[in-house]
DNA sequence: CTGAAAGCGCTTACAG
DNA sequence: CTGAAAGCGCTTACAG
């Protein structure tokens, strides 16, 4: 890469030593190494190694030899070469589904520091909800050799993982289980919190009460379509198949579908969302209707609190999310034993107005 | 890591290979390599290496042998050695000051993006603001020898990269410049966009304005002051310190600063906030006001058209600059010349109410 | 306290 | 078309 050193910064390696041997040309931009060090500060390749990694055993003066070969070359210890002989990279891999999403922010941040805890980092990347890029980006992580992934997953069938994990990959599950296969996964309760949510609508008066919720092939949207039924079938109330949607969250998509449900004769009073960015869309929808039309949302929105009527969430903690599975990740890396284990972290109802309006008349 | 394989799924290394030499102990909790993969499909090391990266000069009846071997094994390659020898780990680092911001998402997919067209992975890492843990992490990306680095600095100097840079690490600064070096940069035009969006204030009536921005020694901060102060020079209106702060984003100084300015006997009328987490500070703190205070606040943010009124912001394209950056990035690693270059983005004046408020009696 | 040799799992450069 | 040898930059295991 010697090409793109563009910039007037001059070359650390200096021309003038006499124990330069002269035969490097390495690929990495002529970078000095261990070998360099030790001629220079004329010692063991061992005793650089040492110095470096601050191991016991070296005498102040041949220390500060080698320091001062260190600083002369501006040498930088090549943690990829130690981590073919070491075994572990110190790095873990965290796949989601897209990093723009701000749900994703919280849930990433939290899973950055516990890995900056145990002097990992992280390798971060979109699967776009694919599941054969899911699979291409876990495979490609796994060649890497991190120490364990983090896996929000796309697909319903993990199956191509086993030999990664047999292999001592540590690997959890976030936000929706794996498929076809048995490990660690950290949840939200997403069929209790909809049947909470749909509950304190019926509370307020709302029976016919539509859902709106993310495509049917992922775990999450198919647990709060549960739970939407299940609060409808303990109060009573038969579903109209009208009132139930479930597709892609793009905003034409959802609002089509909260169009349909709020025309005809027989309109639906509530709306129940799957989450954020179906909320965020369906607030818009409500906004420019004359009717007030109650809602509570999956998921928190930020600003939530300052539209009129505030918007009622059930909302779930997405930095704990990460932080459990990270801290799970580690527990395995550090040895710890026992089948996989599935976590459900509790969701909490937040009311700011939006679900507890009457139904319309 | 072989102690953490507690699932049952069951080991791919076959005990009946007569071929297998017994003696093969790696820490990769057993993980078959290629010579493991020759021996087994009793061929050469490097027909196996032609094999896996697709390489011609093998006949259809060796190559078949040698998938046997890789498909029987669960061999995967261990991109881990192939970094050290070929010098390039296709992969690049994004330093940034907080992933969970959401600014800093869409910025980070985009660069994702790109990384990806370019088959690189992308290791993400959150500065938290503090200039140490900015320069420990890039220094971190350097020891695995990333190919390039995308940075959006905390700290003001960016001496300690030199010796990176000049060792052949592409790098790119995004958001704000570095200190004390050259090097590429991708901005946005902070001092014009304030400017435009104070000057719209001035259009509406205001006067007396307020401005409230991030800590002085961020690059952006003092650029959008600058602008404030231009368009307030530009009316011929002497600028009153009292309306003046900069500070840290968190909510309780963010709250305290509007507050002062909107209290005692000559109040602002209106508000231009540096930043996403300011502007969204500012809302609150109107929310609960009788009296209506003109704002426009710099970034966009979700949900800014259903408040009422409507947020009028100075929009920024942050996947713009995410995009912009990383394409530069790749285009030095493939090998382009030339100094250092320094890129401004526009921005977007977006109307919707609140900046176009009258001054208040 | 110090260092030479072997090896991590690949690719490179070369010879058959 | 195929493969043995050397080497990437470190650490490990061992001997002085």
């Amino acid at each position: 890469m010697a090409e793109t050193a563009r910039t007037p910064v001059s070359r650390r390696r200096p021309q003038d030593d006499p124990a330069d041997p002269g035969d490097r040309r390495s690929r990495y931009g002529n970078r000095p190494t261990m070998k360099d060090v030790a001629a220079r500060a004329g010692v063991g390749l061992k005793t650089v190694s040492r110095v470096v990694n601050g191991e016991p055993g070296v005498t102040p003066d041949t220390e500060r030899r080698v320091q001062e070969a260190i600083d002369a070359l501006g040498f930088r210890r090549n943690d990829s070469a130690r981590v073919l002989r070491k075994g572990r990279t110190a790095s873990i891999g965290l796949v989601l589904e897209d990093l723009a999403d701000p749900f994703y922010g919280p849930l990433s941040r939290a899973v950055e520091e516990v890995a900056r805890a145990h002097g990992a980092l992280l390798i971060n990347g979109s699967s776009a909800e694919d599941p054969e890029r899911e699979q291409e980006l876990v495979l490609a992580l796994c060649a890497r050799r991190v120490d364990g992934l983090v896996v929000i997953p796309a697909g319903d069938d993990h199956r191509y993982l086993e030999p990664e994990i047999a292999a001592g990959v540590a690997t959890v599950f976030v936000d929706r289980p794996p498929g076809h296969i048995d490990a660690d996964v950290v949840l939200t309760d997403s069929f209790g919190g909809a049947r909470d949510g749909v509950a304190h609508l019926i509370a307020h008066g709302h029976r016919r009460i539509g859902f709106i919720g993310d495509q049917p092939r992922i775990h999450t949207a198919i647990e709060r379509l549960r739970g939407y039924r299940a609060a409808m079938a303990d109060a009573g109330i038969e579903v109209d198949e009208a009132w139930v949607s479930l597709g892609p969250t793009h905003p034409e998509r959802v609002a089509r579908a909260a169009e349909a449900m709020l025309a005809g004769p027989d309109p639906v009073t509530a709306i129940f969302t799957g989450n954020n960015r179906v909320t965020v869309t369906v607030v818009r929808v409500l906004a420019g209707r004359p009717r007030p039309v109650a809602l509570v949302g999956f998921d928190d929105i930020e600003l939530a609190d300052l539209l009129s009527p505030g918007v009622t969430v059930v909302a779930q903690d997405a930095a704990q999310l990460g932080r459990t599975a990270a801290e799970r990740l580690f527990r395995q890396l550090d040895g710890a034993s026992g089948p996989p284990e599935r976590v459900e972290l509790p969701t909490r109802l937040i009311t700011r107005g939006s679900g507890e309006l009457p139904p319309a008349r």
